[in-house]
DNA sequence: CAACAGAATGTAAACGTTTACATCCGCGCA
DNA sequence: TGCGCGGATGTAAACGTTTACATTCTGTTG
């Protein structure tokens, strides 16, 4: 099919050896058999076979990334910045989503030997000691937003309970005092620290703490738009609502606005997240933003590190700080913001 | 680092073919020592060398991705589909975004070789023959969403001009004349295309063409934002916007909402896409519907179908069909659709 | 018991690179 | 002239698999 390094050296009339110093230009070669070499490459369109050479180089120059799906605007956007990372550096990014089940990772993982210098792992609903059983011995691996289960791995966190603890806090200091929950999957790690946030900052606040006000949900806008009718059927009503993300926030208030319950008139509404799109519903949704396109760069900024230090680098922790957006539907006084900054961070490009 | 098939052959007393031959069983081998091979397998934690593998065997069992961008919905819809057909077929996705220029987009190829089977080339702002110069002779390739020149490769395409008259002809039959249309980015297809749609279908319905109805905006909410004010100020005041796609049309809601216009009362709203977000926004939405999972979906499944037939496979073209969605927005007369089918279509499950 | 078929296993040559080492050549210097 | 030196080039051995082919077993049959 196509021409290899061989063939190049023939038409060149030079040996393997010299076309390869040319190409990756190591050692010395005469200017006038270079350009002969680049001529040939040229003519036969020649292209390196990259599988060969890292065979060779035991280098890949490739990230395997491990995502539990591919849904939504999450990991779009830590695809995204770990993408932009990888690039800056040369790498390329090997991408396998959804795995459901252990074995389906098992084999991702597997397909990953051999292809790539390291891994990223993004599964916030799969333990760590799973992982580690099925993880080739000494691959350098940084775990995204996983429950890690000790110091094996190096790690990056949301501050996920830190920033549910934010919003709740910012609630209760707009005088709510009954502050309804509407919770991710329980198997979801993300969405336990938010609720032990939301838990903490309601006892603190001298607000009323029940499981009762805990309204099961899965991360869903659907989920959302149900646990509405949920709240509203609670004696008495709560005040406020804080979303465990985004889309049940979402949910909720286009409930409420079909219900014909002002927000945050009648209802306050929190979420988390703070997707692109919070800035835009009716009213603008409070949240809680957390930079997934930094977290995905700085995930892979350090896999690199990790990846020049070799055997002598030790795993390392780090829990990335969220930042509170106060909009309308916490009834918070904010000023109005301008257009352009309202803008700003948004870019989509899409068609 | 890893153990290799060599020292697996030495632990469990065999040849290196005998353990190739358990794993891939092929060949006969007697169940005692496959069991013994597998032992060893185990003990030794052994992963198979995918490069070393597909070097010999000149599979590798994945496909490419090149993205312009990796931004938004759009391309995380795309990257999902295609993701889900290729792990069905036991395929893995090199993915890579950002080709801002010819010089990357040509990097990103060469490092594609030796490395995937195939291609699946995203870019709506790439010429085709661009395109073809860069390509390694005779690989498999599917073009989606590109500006097809010619014969040469697989495309599958957006009824781009479809879809934007049937929003037009929408707006059209509830009455409207005076149909304004903020565009996307000129050197983006899709975005010439949908205006192409616009004009044709406004002259077919006897409203009024005319350049000046025409606001530029860049697919960006904030674009879709400035244009509002940009209609707004027309004399007479088109009844209705036709927005390129759903992000500028969410900008034209936000805009006109903190201005106190109307939708659709003062004025009708319709987008192009219809992101997930777009039956949640205020008025609710209405769009064109393009399935870009399917249509990634669509897309890997030829490309697989391609990879099978090999030489005698002749390219072909598609183009994928539209749907309308009217909502509210555009002062439909619809029925209000229940909440179960409202957000059926809506899976996320980003925390 | 010889011969043989077929199953089980081993040997070694690929695949397309990189690179340590060997070789060759021209040149300055004793 | 002979020698050493360093720059330019070639040779061949890796890297970790698969697989055609060769070889060795194990029964079975004449």
């Amino acid at each position: 099919m196509s021409a290899t390094i061989r063939e190049v050296a023939r038409a060149a009339g030079v040996s393997v050896a010299t076309v390869s110093r040319v190409l990756n230009d190591k050692g010395p070669v005469r200017e006038v058999t270079s350009r002969r070499v680049r001529a040939a490459v040229d003519r036969l369109r020649y292209v390196p076979h990259n599988g060969a050479r890292s065979l060779i180089t035991r280098r890949t120059n490739a990230i395997g990334v491990l995502l539990p799906d591919l849904f939504g605007e999450f990991f779009s956007e830590a695809i995204r910045g770990i993408d932009r990372a990888a690039r800056g550096a040369g790498y390329q990014l090997l991408v396998s989503g959804s795995h459901g089940d252990r074995a389906q990772a098992q084999t991702a993982l597997r397909s990953m030997r051999g292809r790539v210098d390291g891994l990223v792992v993004m599964s916030p609903n799969v333990d760590g000691p799973t992982l580690s059983a099925n993880l080739p011995e000494g691959w350098p691996v940084m775990l995204l937003n996983c429950a890690v289960d000790g110091a094996a791995f190096d790690s990056i966190n949301i501050d996920n309970e830190g920033g549910a603890a934010a919003m709740v806090g910012h609630l209760v200091q707009l005088g709510h005092r009954r502050i309804a929950h509407v919770t991710g999957p329980a198997d979801n790690w993300d969405a336990r620290e938010r609720r032990r946030g939301y838990r903490q900052a309601v006892r603190a606040g001298g607000g009323e703490v029940s499981r009762r006000l805990e309204v099961p949900g899965d991360f869903t806008e659907e989920s959302g738009y149900r646990a509405a009718r949920v709240v509203l059927g609670m004696r008495p009503r709560p005040t406020a609502i804080f979303a465990a993300n985004d889309s049940m926030a979402i949910g909720l208030l286009s409930a409420f606005q079909e219900l014909g319950v002002r927000v945050p008139g009648d209802i306050a509404v929190g979420g988390f997240d703070d997707i692109p799109i919070a800035r835009f519903t009716t009213p603008p949704l409070s949240s809680v933003a957390v930079s997934i396109a930094d977290l995905g760069a700085r995930a892979m900024k350090r896999l690199l590190a990790a990846l020049r230090d070799g055997r002598r680098h030790v795993p390392c922790h780090e829990t990335l700080p969220t930042r509170l957006v106060a909009r309308r539907s916490s009834g918070s006084r904010t000023l109005k913001p301008t257009p352009s900054t309202r803008h700003s961070r948004t870019r989509r490009k899409d068609p």
